[in-house]
This record gives structure tokens, sequence and C-alpha cells, in this order.
DNA sequence: CCGAATCCATTTGGATACTG
DNA sequence: CAGTATCCAAATGGATTCGG
């Protein structure tokens, strides 16, 4: 987390107002609709293909591939397959995909404190 | 930021992997094309509609205008009207929106002290 | 058991023209 | 200036089928 210093607080607000191009790249991996729960679902250890499928509430087997191979190839988690029979597959996360998570932890934390806040606002406005 | 300590790191864990709709309701409202782009730039104080259509760069008006209301109905952001001619519309963060803009800017931060490594990793893998 | 491929519905977002 | 309305293209994602 500390990272290379590369990036301070003060740039962080000028690349959210300034680089499109840069914050899309990196929400649109992170954001999409199943990238961060498996991610989440892959903290404690390695999980196998037909595991996450039942643990991801209502993930199909083409997005599920589709995520693994994305995250994959951006280096977030390891895929090791094991020539057995039955065949198994283990998904794991590598340390960049360790330390995303705990970034997007401190988003969920703030969806969960403020909530009750936000449907409240919603209901108002009529949403 | 730091919140009433209602969710842990642990319970952030739980979330990101049990909880799909709670995540998702607030990524899909955080995590889409504009939302970010849009609150980054109010970090300085409030802002007129084309002021945002000029600096947010190639939005269109139709997704200004509905980011803007999505936001204002979260309680992210307020919405002032003055009636004079030629009619003005102010747009700032309210305090929730600046809470979520200083959470935002950690994954903003990851990004970029990780930027090159997704990329090399991408790169070899055909991505 | 793992996952690729095809087909199809829904959603998202851009271009344009128009209103208060 | 600050939106709204309509139409249309592209991306997203689910169901199903098939292969290693």
């Amino acid at each position: 987390m500390s990272g290379t210093g590369a990036a301070r607080a003060q740039d962080c607000g000028d690349l959210l107002a300034d680089n499109g191009e840069f914050v899309r790249e990196i929400l649109d991996r992170v954001g999409d609709k199943w990238s961060l729960l498996v991610i989440g679902n892959l903290r404690d250890g390695p999980r196998r293909y037909s595991e996450l499928m039942q643990i991801v509430p209502g993930i199909s087997q083409r997005m599920l591939t589709v995520t693994l191979r994305l995250l994959g190839e951006d280096g977030l988690l390891r895929r090791e397959a094991y020539a057995e029979v039955p065949p198994r597959v283990e998904y794991s996360l590598t340390p960049l995909g360790e330390s995303l998570l705990e970034t997007a932890s401190a988003l969920v934390r703030w969806a969960g404190d403020h909530q009750v806040e936000i449907r409240a606002h919603r209901e108002n406005t009529g949403g």
C-alpha cells in the first residue's frame, strides 16, 4: 500500500479530475459486475472453478470464465491446472491481487458506513 | 473516513465474498463510466453545468445530465439553481460526496502504483 | 470437471434535435 | 444556459450447447 510513492494525494485528485482514460481503465476492470466478488472469494486461499460457481451468487459459467481470464491477464490472480482425472484447476490471488483486495475493502467499508444515509436520500428524491 | 466503525476489516472481506448485491449497488454507482470523473472535478468547489461539459473530456449532454441526477439522488452532490437570466445552475459536493472522493482516491493511488506492473503482465499474456 | 462458443436479451452510452 | 427526447450502436451478460 505504501507503494512507490509515485502518486500522492494531490495527484489522485488530479487524476480523478483530468485523466479520464486512466481512471476508467482501472475502474472498468475492478468495478465490473463480477471481478471484485471473485477476488473477495479468493481471500482465504485457492479455489476451484466449481467452488467459485457455487460461492459467487448468480454468476454464469461464461462470466466466471471471462472474469478469471481477464484477472489472470492483469496478473491479479494465478491459475494452476493439475493434470489429473478428473481435471482440477485452482485459482489464487497474487500479491498484486491481495493488495487490490485491501484497497477495495476501503471502498466497501465506506459503502457500509454510509449505506443508510444513501438509501434514505434515495427514497426522498424518488430514486 | 473513521466512520461509525460499523464495518471492520474482516467484515469487508465478508462483504466482498458473500454479499453480491450490496457491493454491486455501490460499485454500479461509483464505478460507472462518468460518476467518479464528475466527482473528481467538483473537488475544488462548485461547478456549472457548462463548465463540467468542458472539463470532463468526452462526456455527452445526456450522460452529464443522467450522472448529475443519479449522484444527486444518492446525496453525493447538491444542486443549486439560480432564477436569473441567463439561468445558472451550480453543483457542489456534499460532505458525503467528499468522503467518497477520499476513499476513491485510494483506489486511484493503487492504480497509479501498480499501473506498470499490470500493463506489463497484460502484454505478456496477449491482453 | 473445466471452459470455450454461439445465440440472444438487456443495458449503456453517443449523436442529434428540440424545449424552458 | 441548462436541460429533455428520440433514435441507434456497442458493450454487457445470461442460457444453452459443445469440446478436452
